[in-house]
DNA sequence: AGCACGCCGACT
DNA sequence: GTCGGCGTGCTC
């Protein structure tokens, strides 16, 4: 009766992507468990892949069907005692990759660091077995009825409505003190001279965004159960502001951070420490992936916004990986967000996920001014209303007045001075730009230089920038407030907190400081810009974007929404930022859009793509788009997007998974001479948005 | 990926 | 007859 390891390879070739057997040696026997980091022979041994081991059993336990009918070749190396894979992470690895006709290893990567040996020793000599202080119950300010704890409590879904306005957190009413145990003997007389120790020093009171309070204190109400939370958040600003309320209610020792701008080493220690103990695991993307143990929460601030697309293959969803986590773990899911995706509208609507809303919320006194001409509505200097420009003025006085707009580079271009007609480039027909104020007209996407251009409609040469950056409204703000101190704040010059004084604050969207007890006004100023975009999500996105500015505000602070009008505006003026997405919703589902229904690229040969399709039979719904030849990444190369609904994804997924493994297993050689490695003949990409928003 | 296995053309 | 071309398939 040998032992016998089954081990995940760490390789992105999807036909390795299963479970292989080897035989354990007796020297490693012991520390040979499922976690831990392996080195293992493939194929004639001469060569040597790094793996981790899933499951030890003994080779009379194998099942039959499973049974590799050869001779086992052994571990060639244990890398390192620890068990860095937790069984869980794995289980949710395997369905993640699975939804995306991916691979295991590839999620793995995002999952697990690098090895790191000191945080490891670190962990084996003395964190493994560290207890922290256990901690106090915390309630869910602001929902009425306990609504959130019950929620996790049952292991429930929710999207959540956030409280739109910063609030106060302050650490709960301290738990009636217990009486101090006097120890008899030994050194009784010690303790009489010796302080009591001292109490850990009451967290300053602070203030927080709506949504990290009640993130912060749905977290502590979970780790008071002594179970995990996780929770995913869009950037790393947003976790600065999470770990910021969370540490009024929790010990340190209890938050562990995963995010894109740790060092290795700091993420191999958090990967531990959240193996460890029940924590409350916070980060960008990564954290969804955190090993927490008894895992009671997990939840997402903003799943609308664009940083939760993951980049690197197999592209899922932070969304969707949470989705998958909640149905493999039981925990609770959270939702929370002032608009509302059309993702979670659907789950919604399917009665997924329960609607949650704060309790009496101060909302935004949101104002919509429909757009006027330049004649008199405005006032002279900038495109902001005099409605607007005078409560603007009038706040400014009081407190901090934000002033959103769109960043540079969104909707940016050149138009005619005299038509208005924008300028095209003639070697591509791309949109021209110009790089610095004054310089000669040059095309966004070929380069090429427009010198002496002439409009072709009107036959003038001038050209103004359609777009305004943060620091040209700035500059006219200026003018405009000349006893008001002017901040800027956008992506070169990041401004996280502006202190609670008088100010003008003009921030690019999305780079808004936050500032304690919130801003006395808020102007939104580019949306007709920002509206302008093409795509399926632009919509949603901008309702994000202005909702997220008016968060900003102080409870109840009035809120301008400049040069809009229509169902948006009443959105946002009644604060039912579900509704967009409902409408929004209703309508991919007579196009066949996504999310209405999934969507997976096909890419590669014709005859691949072609089979691909066949092979699918009737799963997918909708017409097929294309193929249609695209030189992305060889020339020859065609795409096609097939749509399908939810309950076909398993299937479709596991069949164009079966297509890449057939096709990758015959390697093809580019004609021409050279012999060069072809692009894989098929590659598959699920649930891709960017082929619906194009610029 | 790499590397072995295997089935058709020019050679000692 | 055999050497070796690379197309095909597998890796515990």
């Amino acid at each position: 009766m040998a032992t016998v390891a089954r081990v995940v390879l760490d390789s992105p070739l999807p036909q390795l992507d299963r479970l292989f057997d080897y035989r354990v040696p007796a020297e490693i026997e012991d520390d040979c468990v499922p976690g831990v980091r392996v080195r293992v022979p493939l194929r004639s041994g001469a060569r040597i892949t790094d793996a981790y081991v899933v499951e030890v059993v003994t080779d009379d336990a194998l099942s039959p069907e499973n049974d590799f009918p050869g001779e086992l070749s052994a571990v060639e190396e244990l890398v390192s005692p620890v068990p860095v894979l937790a069984p869980e992470v794995w289980q949710l690895a395997r369905a993640v990759a699975d939804r995306a006709a991916g691979v295991a290893s590839d999620v793995l990567r995002l999952a697990v660091p690098t090895r790191q040996v000191r945080p490891e020793k670190a962990w084996l000599e003395r964190d493994r077995d560290h207890v922290p202080p256990r901690v106090t119950a915390a309630v869910v300010e602001g929902y009425g009825d306990a609504v959130i704890e019950s929620v996790i409590d049952a292991g429930g879904r929710a999207a959540v409505s956030a409280i739109p306005h910063p609030v106060l957190l302050s650490a709960p009413a301290p738990a009636p003190t217990p009486t101090p145990v006097v120890v008899d003997g030994a050194d009784a007389s010690d303790s009489t001279d010796t302080p009591a120790p001292a109490p850990a020093p009451e967290p300053e009171p602070t203030w927080v965004p709506g949504w990290a309070a009640t993130l912060a204190q749905a977290a502590a109400h979970t780790l008071a159960g002594e179970r995990s939370a996780v929770i995913a958040v869009p950037d790393f600003r947003d976790v600065t502001d999470l770990e910021r309320a969370l540490l009024v209610l929790v010990p340190a020792e209890r938050v562990v951070r995963f995010d894109a701008k740790q060092t290795n080493g700091q993420r191999a220690r958090a990967l531990l420490t959240a193996r460890t103990h029940p924590v409350v695991a916070i980060g960008s993307r990564a954290a969804v992936y955190a090993p927490a143990s008894d895992l009671g929460l997990i939840a997402l601030w903003d799943d609308g916004d664009p940083s939760f697309a993951e980049q690197r293959a197999p592209y899922v969803h932070t969304r969707d990986v949470a989705l998958v986590r909640t149905a493999q773990s039981g925990a609770a899911l959270l939702m929370v967000s002032h608009a509302r995706s059309t993702d979670v509208q659907r789950l919604v609507e399917l009665g997924w996920l329960q609607e949650v809303g704060p309790h009496r919320a101060r909302v935004p006194k949101v104002v919509p001014t429909a757009h006027q001409t330049n004649a008199d509505g405005y006032a002279a200097q900038a495109r902001i209303p005099s409605s607007a420009w005078r409560a603007a003025r009038e706040a400014s006085h009081d407190g901090p007045v934000l002033v959103q707009v769109s960043n540079p580079g969104f909707g940016t271009g050149l138009v005619c001075t005299e038509c208005g007609e924008r300028a095209h480039c003639r070697v591509c027909g791309g949109p021209l730009g110009s790089p610095h104020a004054g310089s000669t007209p040059q095309c966004r996407f070929c380069g090429a230089l427009a010198a002496g251009y002439r409009c072709p409609t009107c036959g003038n040469g001038k050209l103004k920038p359609v777009g305004q950056g943060a620091q040209r409204t700035a500059d006219e703000l200026g003018r405009a407030f000349p006893d008001t101190r002017i901040v800027v704040a956008d992506g070169s010059r990041p401004i996280d907190e502006v202190p609670a004084r008088p100010a003008v604050v003009v921030a690019t969207r999305g780079a808004e400081p936050d500032v304690a007890g919130g801003y006395a006004c808020v102007l939104l100023l580019d949306g007709e810009r920002m509206l302008a975009r093409e795509g399926l999500r632009v919509q949603e996105d901008v309702l994000r974007i202005w909702a997220n500015a008016a968060a900003k505000g102080a409870p109840g602070a009035p809120v301008y929404l400049v040069g809009i009008g229509g169902k948006l505006a009443n959105a946002m003026a009644l604060w039912r930022l579900d509704v967009p997405a409902h409408d929004e919703l209703t309508d991919r589902r007579e196009l066949f859009f996504p999310p209405a229904v999934r969507v997976a690229t096909l890419t590669g040969t014709d005859e691949a793509v072609t089979g691909a399709i066949e092979a699918l039979g009737d799963a997918p719904v909708g017409p097929v788009l294309g193929p249609v030849p695209v030189d992305d990444p060889t020339p020859g190369t065609v795409r096609a997007i097939v749509r399908f609904p939810y309950g076909h994804g398993t299937e479709v997924a596991a069949t164009l998974k079966a297509e890449v493994i057939r096709r990758s297993s015959t390697r093809r050689v580019v004609k021409g001479g050279a012999k060069r490695r072809a692009a894989p003949a098929l590659r598959v990409r699920m649930d891709d948005a960017e082929p619906f928003s194009e610029v």
